[in-house]
DNA sequence: CGATGTAAATTTACACTGTAAATATAGAGC
DNA sequence: GCTCTATATTTACAGTGTAAATTTACATCG
């Protein structure tokens, strides 16, 4: 009888901590049942507690599935970390796959976190995940060396491609898109460009 | 005598292009209304017959929402086509920008289109379309140089990183992700690297 | 300590969704 | 003219999110 968010299991009127175990109760749904079956209600019941319970806590569905986003962009972006001490072309490269692999082994929890239906993006609940997600590409893009390095705004540029290629690949992939003419083998790498970068000393 | 949406309208009991109706319903309540208000009954409304007179034509909700982005998807790839006698490289900038503008100006059908909750790929009815678009990809990629060329699915990967690059930006873009720090007048040209082709004459 | 105020949870109700089953209609083919 | 069949309707049901009114438990204060 693990139940609510396993820490101390009174079971009283108010539940205590029914904010976190609702996004918990989220989380188990996406990774067990998929998106479809995430509702308000069913996170309610695996909480246990009212449907309407939520609603003092999140306002809205939208309120609810925002939250459990948020968690999700942490996973995330923990999941992008290099090992410590890695230069910035196995940053880059711990970036990627761990943003392909996340996607691949959280489909559900993915395809929520980009749903601009599902979720709020104004909200502030995601605002440090994004981030700090946005903050590891834009360390593995700087100083890349290509043919638009002497725009003005190259460093943006370069953060931006590195963050189309990646979620582009995720977000295809994940729709079995490239489940064809073997195409299914290839992976982030194999069609990742292998760019300079400006100061190869700096790249420690 | 298509008649159906408007032309002329005889109603009888049996509509006669329920079908082609209730598909162009589904795609004007995308543009007007956007994705949350696409529904079985919203369409067969728009089409002034029962809501479950769809079932008859589409089974279900998937295989009409299938039918509409397949429709969308035949959009798209008409918006990604080149001039006439244009080179390869235009040929590229033409189908990257379209892409990318397609979607701008279509957010809700583009949504719908990649959205693997809602729309069956293994659907039959989206074969075709979503061939032609990535034989565009193909084409546009085909002979890419770059520091891959030499791997023995050279031009596979080249149509990968294209459809990654263009869709990731697409989606992100879409989302808002961009809005911040001036990133927003960034367009896919300027983050689209210049790659060189292998036969310079066979980009004609 | 007892009263009160308030946050948290419940009950109830409602409009909306997709789907299924049974029924009604119109047209085609013989 | 008859039947057969595709098409559309009616009716019903389980599920969803949300709102309003109500109940509960806890904290705060006199």
């Amino acid at each position: 009888m693990s139940d609510c968010a396993g820490m101390n299991d009174v079971r009283k009127y108010h539940h205590g901590d029914l904010k976190r175990a609702l996004i918990q109760a989220g989380i188990e749904i996406l990774r067990t049942e998929g998106l479809d079956r995430l509702s308000l209600r069913a996170c309610a019941e695996r909480a246990g507690v009212s449907h309407t319970a939520p609603k003092n806590h999140f306002g809205n569905l939208t309120g609810l599935l925002t939250a459990i986003a948020a968690e999700g962009q942490k996973q995330l972006c923990a999941a992008m970390q290099p090992n410590q001490g890695a230069s910035r072309d196995d940053r880059r490269q711990a970036a990627f796959e761990g943003y392909v692999a996340f996607a691949r082994a959280n489909p559900a929890m993915f395809e929520l976190m980009f749903s601009r239906r599902l979720v709020d993006f104004s909200d502030p609940v995601l605002a440090a995940p994004l981030g700090a997600s946005a903050a590891i590409l834009r360390d593995v893009s700087g100083g890349m060396i290509w043919d638009k390095s002497d725009a003005p705004d190259a460093d943006k540029r370069a953060e931006m491609f590195n963050w189309c290629l990646v979620h582009g690949f995720a977000t295809l992939a994940l729709q079995g898109v490239f489940d064809k003419d073997g195409m299914r083998d290839i992976g982030i790498a194999d069609i990742l460009p292998g760019f300079a970068f400006r100061d190869p000393a700096a790249a420690e």
